[in-house]
DNA sequence: ATCTGTCATTAACATAAGTTAATGCATCTG
DNA sequence: CAGATGCATTAACTTATGTTAATGACAGAT
């Protein structure tokens, strides 16, 4: 059944031959990751790219001091990877970790190297995904970027409203590049603003 | 001899028959933008991609108080679009702008489409812009997200020296994230400190 | 029911960065 | 040459956000 769900979750992104998704089905493995454990950890080198098929990961950095920066969350259906360390070979600056019990399906590089060699479906795959990936990622910077801390908080919720239940609130503090202090006090201020009207 | 330099430039993406090469070029509009000069302006639709022959150009969204954050600078030789918007058909959230007289050619998104149904190494091609546009923006999304002003300008002279030197200071400011008036004070800080050994 | 750990809140305080405005210094232009 | 323009610097001040630490709420485990 996850195999199902894998298809579909294949074609929601480009079309791919029936064959073409047996194969890759066959040729993965499926890992099973308890709350809190680690699928990479900074500094290895990402030698696949994930499929989720049940819970939520996060990848972020951490900084010297040891203060991490969550950088995005992936829930059901999702594709992910420390996609630069994946693609360049070196050592990733990500670790990926699994927020709840998730079920995974590795995908080694070395297998995608194999399908983009077998049949010319999975570069144009490849290319919607990274498309796809891209436009997420430029969203996020236009977050970070133009808004301030109390506005980044309000379209996050907006945008992801399933999120902001199933993570704690430090979680996302962490990746609105917020301290967990300061969203707290944010969220009192907003509280008492809403309507101006009182 | 553009054209040869175009051709440089999607081989050193990924391999592209000659044919195929020629095509692209046969179909390629070139146009030339002045300084200050916009290729497109936010809330339009972006149409096209682009390939740098000369000059220089920058991408940068605006705020609702008229504040512009630097998105990317692109120079000789590098293809850039308003890549979500183009992809998306959404009005642009983003501004492109000429900031030195610049030649570019302009690679309609219609042309593009074309070149998928052409010849898969068009698919392939589109993967690995997409993938290495996704590396540089998750180096980009690290040093905002991680490093504070003054690291910020300290990683941006030493992974851009030469765009360091073209720019004036204040495009680099808002390429950081910071006020410009920031920036100069950081750079004074700067000179007093690098030797702790005075 | 009590203990434990995890997380959110609150307050007092410290600091980094933004704001405004004045000044200086080139470079360009008539 | 004089004036204008565009940009960088500097200073005085304001504001947003981070830091530390204490307290409180809640859930899960024993």
């Amino acid at each position: 059944m996850e195999n199902n769900r894998l298809q579909e979750a294949l074609n929601r992104i480009t079309a791919i031959p029936e064959a073409e998704a047996r194969y890759l089905e066959q040729h993965v493995e499926w890992r099973f990751a308890g709350k809190g454990e680690l699928l990479l950890r900074e500094g290895e080198v990402c030698t696949s790219a994930y499929y989720c098929a049940e819970g939520l990961v996060r990848i972020y950095y951490s900084s010297e001091d040891g203060t991490e920066f969550n950088k995005n969350f992936f829930a059901e259906q999702m594709f992910f990877s420390a996609y630069s360390s994946m693609l360049t070979r070196e050592p990733s600056t990500l670790s990926i970790q699994a927020m709840e019990p998730s079920k995974v399906a590795v995908i080694p590089r070395a297998l995608m190297d194999r399908l983009y060699e077998r049949h010319p479906c999975w570069d144009r795959w490849g290319r919607k995904l990274a498309e796809m990936l891209y436009i997420l990622k430029e969203r996020r910077e236009h977050l970070l970027l133009v808004h301030a801390a109390e506005e980044r908080y309000r379209i996050f919720l907006q945008r992801f409203p399933e999120l902001a239940q199933r993570l704690p609130q430090y979680q996302i503090a962490s990746y609105l590049g917020i301290n967990p202090v300061s969203l707290s006090r944010i969220r009192n201020n907003q509280a008492r603003k809403p309507s101006p009207l009182g």
